[in-house]
DNA sequence: AAGGCGTGGCG
DNA sequence: TCGCCAAGCCT
């Protein structure tokens, strides 16, 4: 059975206490008759998957200011599109970005889909971005249900069940709270309430506009929750990636393959990651000199030790691997963080050299 | 259906 | 220093 009574209590929070966000149209625009752009509704949740607010604003910006529709964005290159990502981190949410805006533009005509169904039958976009994309941009009465929500949801109802297990049930406490009315600002508002009020660590249940409802509160619970099961432990990979610099200051980069990790990006060629010391595999012969920094760099799922190696290479050299860039061609922001650790401690050694 | 997939901030 | 965590999706 639906509960709006919960949802008039914080839309009356929201109402004074929304984030001023780049992409969001504030309750009292809303009321006024304001919509949101789908495209910015779109590309702003895109980029939120597993990223923080801080962390997105100023790509959101960049993009926007660059690409400012979605026809303009599908007729980008996918070049420029993974180098004004880089730095962001999942890039498959990059090439999925583009993917998506060229079949908005070639088979919806250039409009964004407003049904649950149909944005969730394009490409990154899955049940959380497809409710979060209906809701917000549309206003219709979709139940988001991210990682805020989860929280939310399992403090407010005291879930005990860790996650991932609890899920169904914390949505279908997510789906009893949605209302009819200004699903959109609901769907925001338990968001915002997750990030500034309901947080990980710490909660201020003292101002939560949920505090007399809250059954994990009641209990002294609410920063247990949500459980979750143990994680597996990260291993180390060892890796050694080659630096060269032509004497007319190009620098030898190579395109990734474009699936699998940092899957369409530029980098420094190299060897494989693996949890063994890797045998040399310069990309062109040269004198090659080992820097004595390495690069120590965490990734979802392991840690990397990365050796560098410098070298000048000249003017004739012929690499079996990787393509020349020109200084006015590489922009080192262009590059995973990775890539760019590693650039940052090579020009330091070239600078000193 | 678990596991792959980035990064930066925070306690 | 280090583990945890953030507006998940794809295979």
């Amino acid at each position: 059975m639906r509960d709006e009574t919960l949802s008039a209590e914080l839309l009356a929070w929201y109402d004074r206490h929304a984030r001023d966000l780049p992409w969001r149209v504030g309750p009292a625009a809303r009321a006024g008759g304001a919509q949101p752009d789908p495209y910015r509704v779109w590309l702003s949740e895109v980029m939120l998957q597993q990223t923080t607010v801080a962390a997105v604003k100023d790509y959101f910006h960049r993009f926007t200011t660059r690409w400012p529709d979605v026809g303009a964005l599908a007729a980008a290159e996918d070049a420029d599109v993974m180098g004004e990502w880089a730095g962001l981190g999942y890039y498959a949410r990059a090439r999925n970005l583009l993917k998506c805006a060229r079949a908005v533009a070639s088979e919806h005509g250039g409009r964004f889909p407003d049904s649950h169904a149909a944005l969730l039958s394009l490409p990154g976009i899955g049940p959380y971005t497809a409710a979060a994309i209906a809701a917000i941009a549309f206003d219709r009465p979709e139940t988001v249900v991210d990682g805020n929500v989860e929280r939310v949801m399992s403090r407010l109802f005291a879930v005990e069940t860790p996650l991932p297990t609890a899920k169904p049930e914390l949505t279908a406490h997510a789906a009893r709270l949605t209302p009819v009315e200004r699903p959109g600002d609901h769907a925001q508002a338990v968001m915002d309430l997750g990030a500034t009020i309901c947080t990980p660590r710490n909660p201020a249940c003292g101002i939560c506009p949920w505090q007399a409802p809250c059954r994990a509160r009641t209990a002294g619970i609410a920063a247990e929750l949500p459980r979750k099961l143990p994680k597996k432990p990260k291993p180390i990979r060892f890796g050694i990636a080659y630096l060269g610099r032509r004497s007319d200051g190009a620098w030898l980069l190579e395109r990734r393959p474009a699936s699998g990790l940092l899957g369409g990006m530029l980098g420094w060629p190299g060897t494989d990651w693996a949890e063994t010391a890797p045998a040399p595999a310069p990309p062109v012969e040269a004198d090659w000199h080992p820097l004595g920094a390495e690069v120590r760099h965490t990734f979802t799922h392991f840690h990397l030790r990365l050796a560098l190696c410098v070298a000048e290479l000249g003017p004739d050299c012929t690499p079996g691997r990787g393509q020349f860039l020109p200084p006015d061609a590489f922009r080192p922001s262009d590059l995973p963080t990775v890539m760019r650790k590693a650039f940052d401690l090579a020009r330091t050694a070239f600078a000193t050299a």
